[in-house]
DNA sequence: CGAAGGAAACATAAGTTTCCTTCGGTGCATTATT
C-alpha cells in the first residue's frame, strides 16, 4: 500500500509537477489502483482530473475518458499537452476522417495515453469494437452527474455506458463529479453498473458563500428587484463581478439589456447563440472584460474563474443538485461571495414543465415487438432499421425496457428480449412505470428546491442535509441565521436518525435525509423526497425503523 | 402551469378587458447546401 502511495505521488510530482496530493485525491487513486470501481464526488477546484490522469500512467492500456462537451474535451487535451504526460486525443464528429484516423492510430501505437469520447461515440458499434481491440485499461466518466441528469431523456446514450463497460471487459471504472445527492449517486452506480464501488465524497460545505433568498410574489417586481440587486452588487468593489442565472433564453436577453442600461458590462449566454459568440463571451468573462454573464443552464461546466463574487438566480431551478452546482461557481478563490435566490413559488411550475418527459409508448411497443420477434440478440443498427423512430427515442425505449428487466444487453453489445413468455404489453407497461417512478423522483427534487427557498431554518444546514451532510450548528452566514429564525436545536433522541432506513405504510422503503426540530425529510425509493411532520410521525406511527438497504 | 402576445369584444373616446394560442433548457451527431 505504501509503495503504491509512493508511486502515485512520484508520478504526480515528476510528470505533472504537483508537490502534494490531497487526501481525497489519493484515496480515490489508491482505490482505482487496487482494482476498485470508484465514484468520487469532489468540489471543483479539488483537482478531479488528477484522479484519472495519474493512475492512467500506472495502469496498462489506454485510458478512455467519457466527457459530455466537445469544448471540455478540447480543454482537457490541451491541458495534457502542456504537461509532461503522454499525449491525449479526442475523437468526435467535428473532425475530418483523416484526423480521426490519425487519432485512432496514435492510441493504437501507444503514442496517446488518453482518449476522449462523447457517450454518443460509444453508441457506435465500430467505435466500441475498436476500443475492445485496444484493451482499454481504465474507464473514466467525467462529469458523471450527466449520467443521471441527462441520461434519462436528453442524452440517452449516457445510460448505454454500462453495457459498453462490460463489453470492454470491465476495466477499473472511475466516475467523477462535483455534485451529487444520494439519488444521483445511486443512479450513477446502478446505470454504470459499478462493481463493489468505493465512494469518495468530500465535504460539500463552502462556508465562504453567503446564502440568501428573496421572496417575491409579483413577476415584474421580481424582475426589477433582480436588476436593482445586481446593480448594488456591482457598485460595491467587494462583490464586483458575477453570474445571473435565468430560466429562459428570452430572460437572458432581457436582463442583459436591463443591466447594460444601468452601465454594467454584461453579456447574455444561452444555447441559442452561435458557438463563436458563446466562446467569445466565455473568454471575455475570464479576461474581466465582461463583469456579469446572464445565462441559462447552458453556462456552466468547464467554467473555472476563481473570483466570481456573486451568483444571483432570477428564478428557482429544477433541483438542489443544479442549484448547488451553479452557486458553486462563486468564490473558488476562497473569498466571500454573495449567493441570492429570487424566489416565487409559481416559477417552480416551469421547472415541472421543463423536466416532464413522458414515456415514449409507441417507441416502447415497437422496440419490444421487434426484439421479442427475434430468436437471437440483434445489433443496435439492425434494431434501428426495424423501428421507425428517432435514435434518441429508440434509445430511451431500450433504456426503459432494460430498467424494467425486459431487455438485456449481451457481452458483445447486442440487444435481446429476455423472457419469451413475458407478453410485450406487460414489458411496455413495466417500462412506463419505470419512467413514472423516475418522474416522481424528479418532482420531489423540485419540492426540495421549494423546501430550501421556504425554510426558516439555516439554509446551509438544509442544503448540506440534502447532500447527506449534517452541519451540527446553524452556519451564521445565511439570511435565516442573521434573521434569527435559524435556531440551534439540540440533537434530540430521535427514533429515526439521519441515514437510517425506514419503512412507510404507503411509500415503502426510504432513508432519512434530515431531521429538523419539527420535521423529517425522507428519500423514498418509489416516490422520492417527502417531508413529514414529526408530530404526525409520532402520533400516527407513520414510520418504522427498517433494516439496512439492499 | 403561467407568461406573453395577438385578436376580438367592449365600448363609443381611446383605451381596457377577455379570450385564445403559443412557448418555455441542457448537446451530441449527421446531412444537405453554399
Amino acid at each position: 500500500m505504501a509503495d503504491r502511495t509512493h508511486e502515485l505521488q512520484q508520478v504526480a510530482r515528476d510528470t505533472f509537477g504537483w508537490a502534494e496530493l490531497r487526501p481525497d485525491q489519493l484515496e480515490a487513486m489508491e482505490a482505482v489502483m487496487a482494482g476498485h470501481d470508484v465514484l468520487a464526488v469532489l468540489p471543483t477546484g479539488a483537482g478531479k482530473s488528477a484522479i484519472y490522469q495519474v493512475p492512467a500512467l500506472l495502469l496498462d492500456g489506454p485510458t478512455l475518458v467519457v466527457s459530455p462537451l466537445l469544448a471540455l474535451q478540447q480543454d482537457q487535451v490541451e491541458g495534457l499537452e502542456d504537461s509532461a504526460a503522454p499525449d491525449a486525443v479526442a475523437v468526435n464528429s467535428g473532425q475530418r476522417a483523416g484526423q480521426r484516423r490519425e487519432s485512432w492510430q496514435a492510441v493504437r501505437e501507444g503514442d496517446a495515453e488518453y482518449l476522449f469520447l462523447s457517450p454518443e461515440q460509444l453508441a457506435k458499434d465500430d467505435v466500441v469494437e475498436e476500443l475492445a481491440g485496444l484493451g482499454v485499461g481504465f474507464f473514466v466518466v467525467d462529469e458523471a452527474h450527466c449520467v443521471s441528469a441527462w441520461g434519462h431523456d436528453f442524452r440517452p446514450d449516457y445510460l448505454r455506458l454500462g453495457p459498453v463497460i462490460e463489453r470492454l471487459g470491465h476495466p477499473p471504472v472511475l466516475a467523477l463529479t462535483a455534485t451529487a445527492g444520494l439519488p444521483v449517486r445511486q443512479d450513477i452506480l446502478a446505470r454504470l453498473g459499478l462493481r463493489d464501488p468505493v465512494e469518495v465524497i468530500a465535504s460539500f460545505d463552502r462556508p465562504n458563500l453567503h446564502l440568501a433568498v428573496e421572496r417575491e410574489s409579483d413577476d415584474r417586481r421580481k424582475g426589477s428587484a433582480v436588476v436593482v440587486r445586481v446593480g448594488a452588487l456591482m457598485a460595491d468593489p467587494a462583490t464586483r463581478g458575477g453570474l445571473v442565472y435565468v430560466t429562459s433564453r428570452k430572460d437572458a436577453e432581457y436582463y442583459a439589456d436591463e443591466l447594460a442600461q444601468i452601465g454594467v458590462r454584461v453579456a447574455a449566454y444561452h444555447a441559442g447563440m452561435k458557438a463563436a459568440h458563446r466562446q467569445r463571451v466565455h473568454e471575455q468573462f475570464l479576461a474581466d472584460e465582461v463583469d456579469v454573464v446572464v445565462a441559462t443552464s447552458a453556462f456552466g461546466m468547464g467554467i473555472d474563474k476563481p473570483d466570481v463574487r456573486f451568483v444571483v438566480h432570477a428564478s428557482a431551478v429544477d433541483s438542489l443538485d443544479t442549484y448547488y452546482q451553479q452557486i458553486g461557481r462563486a468564490g473558488r478563490d476562497g473569498g466571500p461571495a454573495a449567493i441570492t435566490l429570487f424566489y416565487r413559488p409559481e416559477d417552480l411550475h416551469l421547472q415541472t414543465f421543463l423536466t416532464a418527459s413522458r414515456a415514449p409508448e409507441d417507441a416502447l411497443e415497437d422496440v419490444a415487438d421487434a426484439l421479442e420477434e427475434r430468436d437471437e440478440p440483434i445489433q443496435v443498427g439492425q434494431l434501428a432499421e426495424e423501428v421507425d423512430v428517432s435514435a434518441a427515442k429508440r434509445t430511451r425505449a431500450v433504456n426503459l425496457l432494460e430498467q424494467a428487466g425486459a431487455v438485456g444487453t449481451t457481452d458483445d453489445g447486442r440487444l435481446e428480449y429476455l423472457d419469451p413468455d413475458r407478453p410485450t404489453e406487460e414489458a411496455v407497461q413495466d417500462a412506463v412505470e419505470v419512467a413514472e417512478t423516475h418522474q416522481r423522483l424528479t418532482r420531489s427534487r423540485i419540492e426540495m428546491m421549494r423546501g430550501y427557498a421556504e425554510t426558516t431554518g439555516c439554509r446551509r444546514q438544509f442544503l448540506l442535509g440534502y447532500f447527506g451532510q449534517q452541519l451540527p450548528r446553524p452556519c451564521g452566514n445565511c439570511d435565516t441565521c442573521e434573521a434569527g429564525t435559524a435556531q440551534e436545536h439540540p440533537d434530540e433522541d430521535t427514533a429515526f436518525p439521519v441515514n437510517s432506513a425506514v419503512q412507510h405504510g404507503e411509500w415503502g422503503h426510504g432513508v432519512v435525509m434530515s431531521v429538523e426540530p419539527d420535521r423529517l425529510t425522507v428519500l423514498f425509493d418509489e416516490v422520492g423526497y417527502k417531508t413529514l411532520a414529526l408530530a404526525a410521525v409520532e402520533s400516527r406511527q407513520l414510520l418504522t425503523a427498517d433494516g439496512p438497504r439492499g
